[in-house]
RNA sequence: GCGCCGGUAGCUCAGUGGAUUAGAGCACCGGACUUCGGAUCCGGGUGUCGGGGGUUCGAAUCCCUCCCGGCGCGCCA
């Protein structure tokens, strides 16, 4: 990138501004290189001299004139600037673009991608709702964000699993409560007049999950019981149904899990209760008034926290930390990063700490929070409960709004800031949508290059990039090589949401070439032929950030 | 009470040490094409960057404090 290439160059600067004052071997400071949001302040620019002042404490001004006069000949360098209180600016020649755009012709699909990451090997665990019904709109934001962290971590060199944890395990009380509700339906349709569980799930899917049990069945389940192991009955019954249910809710955004992960695995396997053994062996763990407690609180836990119930059931922190195990003794992952919603919050700290007192690094742990997300419509946010059955699925969205589009909304923001979905809007927009802003860029340029097949004009010369030269495609060819860094920057920083505000100043910039840059002229053969390859360069990188996110790249709409 | 995340234009949000012009989309107003796709482009912004204090050559960005909103604090999952 020509960041390292410029930062290089600055290293060489001062090197031998540090060696003619006589410290040869004065270490050198981290060296930033940004773009000015003032372009009159060059293509790229440094503080460098600003640091150094502080340090030295010396004059910024006449440190960066030093360094400037002491940068080494660099033919992409048209001429250097001190300017302000002491940045150096960088004016490049026009050639940098050009040798970006080759590359881009070349590398093709892979630009963007590189080697940042060096083959670590990562899990991105995410979603992981419980089989307790379909997906909603409330617990999906986790999905395209985990795919799209998933994505750009792969995009730098990290060797990426995708998992959906599924919480199965019958101590779930949701999934009790969950199989009450279906057993209560079951026999309210058989006619009988029986009370609803408390907080049982009131969904239609509910009723209809009874109503395939009776069809199925006929009476065979009326006289199982009204306990827990009832409910577990019940449950039992129409679990394989709820978890394709949340294969096909989860394809249906576009994501494929590698792993579909069962909490009762680790019991069955008895890698709960051998954890614990374990715990308790190396002193992580204790008995204190007939519970087993983990030793949370060494490890910046508030307080310890119960392993083992006094009824000798383990509690979820339990089969969790057997789970960490897994991922990271048995699968050897180099790092897990959890993805939840903002309803775990608080179990982060003592994850963390059950992560330390196993004996793993706990940097090696990350977990992501997103925050919730609040629908609007008509003006007013719905309040939405799984429980009382005033959900809107997932499907629901996508049938409305279309899955791109789904993808785009909860892509776009942050996932530290509350995301207001107003779904009039999404409704309305959705022919002006913004990712359609974005795809129809991609669909227009496909059309010029589709045009250019029937041209007889064009020939199978070469264009010539020199004559690259007009304002918006310099713009264009710059916004093409911000690209790579973009994609580093967002995996570094756990941001996907840098992609959709990338791809819209892309698409922007792209629309501005076109309406200023005719491309096919009959007049001008030569300048048709070197202009293609910017539309085929821009086309790709397009190509390129939609398959980040998970979106089509249409070559027609 | 403690903790976390937010508070930036009418609305929804980017920007988290850089340049006395703080940006985008939406909405609103006005313009643009006889040729490559008008799902486009161009023009139009008087913002206490929640308030106050501090650090710095430089603060929306870092520190302290207060206010407002959301969420979380179980031998539930």
């Amino acid at each position: 990138m020509i960041e390292d290439r410029l930062r290089d160059l600055l290293r060489q600067a001062y090197a031998a501004v540090m060696t003619s004052e006589g410290q040869p071997d004065a270490p050198s400071p981290a060296i930033a290189i940004e773009k000015p949001s003032n372009p009159e302040h060059g293509d790229f620019s440094s503080n460098l001299a600003l640091q150094l002042g502080n340090i030295l404490k010396a004059n910024p001004r006449e440190i960066a004139q030093e360094l400037k006069e002491r940068l080494p000949d660099d033919p992409v360098i048209e001429r250097v600037e001190v300017a302000g209180p002491g940045f150096i600016n960088f004016y490049l020649t026009a050639s940098w673009v050009h040798t970006t755009l080759q590359q881009i012709l070349v590398e093709r699909k892979n630009y963007g991608r590189s080697d940042a990451c060096t083959g670590e090997k990562v899990q991105v665990e995410f979603v992981s709702a419980n089989p307790v019904g379909p997906i909603h709109i409330g617990n999906a934001r986790g999905g395209p964000f985990g795919d799209v962290l998933a994505n750009l971590l792969e995009a730098v060199g990290c060797q990426v699993q995708r998992e959906y944890y599924l919480n199965d395990a019958p101590s779930n009380t949701q999934l009790q409560i969950f199989g009450a509700s279906v057993q209560a339906r079951y026999r309210q349709l058989l006619g009988e007049d029986v009370d609803f569980p408390e907080d049982g799930y009131h969904g239609d899917y509910v009723t209809e999950l009874a109503q395939g049990i009776v069809d199925e069945y006929g009476e065979k389940y009326r006289e199982v019981g009204t306990d827990t192991e009832g409910a577990l009955v019940f449950f039992e019954l129409v679990e394989d149904n709820m978890v394709e249910q949340l294969h096909c809710d989860c394809s249906a955004m576009g994501i494929e899990f590698d792993e579909w992960f069962r909490e009762t695995d680790l019991h069955e396997q008895g890698l709960v209760l051998k954890q614990v053994d374990e715990l308790r062996e190396s002193g992580a763990a204790y008995e204190k008034d007939d519970a087993i407690w983990l030793r949370t609180g060494d490890f910046g836990d508030e307080e310890d926290r119960v392993l083992v119930r006094r009824d000798g059931a383990p509690t979820y922190i339990a089969s969790d930390i057997a789970y960490a195990a897994n991922k990271f003794y048995t699968r050897g992952f180099d790092r897990v990063i959890y993805v939840w919603g903002p309803d775990h919050f608080g179990y982060v700290p003592r994850m963390k700490a059950a992560i330390g007192a196993m004996g793993v690094d706990i940097d090696r742990a990350e977990f992501i929070i997103y925050q919730t997300v609040r629908f609007l419509e008509g003006g007013e946010p719905l309040r939405l409960s799984k429980r009382r059955g005033d959900i809107i699925t997932l499907r629901e969205l996508i049938d409305d709004i279309g899955r791109d589009a789904v993808r785009f909304f909860f892509l776009m923001r942050s996932v530290d800031a509350h995301l207001d979905f107003d779904l009039d809007l999404a409704r309305q927009q959705s022919a002006e949508n913004p990712v359609y802003y974005v795809q129809y860029a991609h669909a227009r340029l496909s059309s010029i290059l589709r045009e250019a097949e029937n041209v007889d004009y064009i020939g199978g010369e070469d264009g010539e990039l020199a004559l690259l030269t007009h304002p918006d495609e310099l713009t264009l060819m710059r916004k093409l090589a911000d690209y790579p860094g973009q994609v580093v920057r967002a995996a570094q920083e756990r941001a996907p949401h840098r992609l959709p505000h990338f791809a819209l100043e892309l698409a922007q910039t792209v629309h501005q070439f076109y309406t200023n840059c005719r491309v096919l002229d009959s007049d001008n053969p030569e300048m048709s032929r070197a202009r293609l390859k910017i539309v085929e360069g821009s086309r790709i990188v397009l190509h390129n950030i939609l398959g980040l996110m998970g979106l089509d790249a249409p070559e027609k709409m």
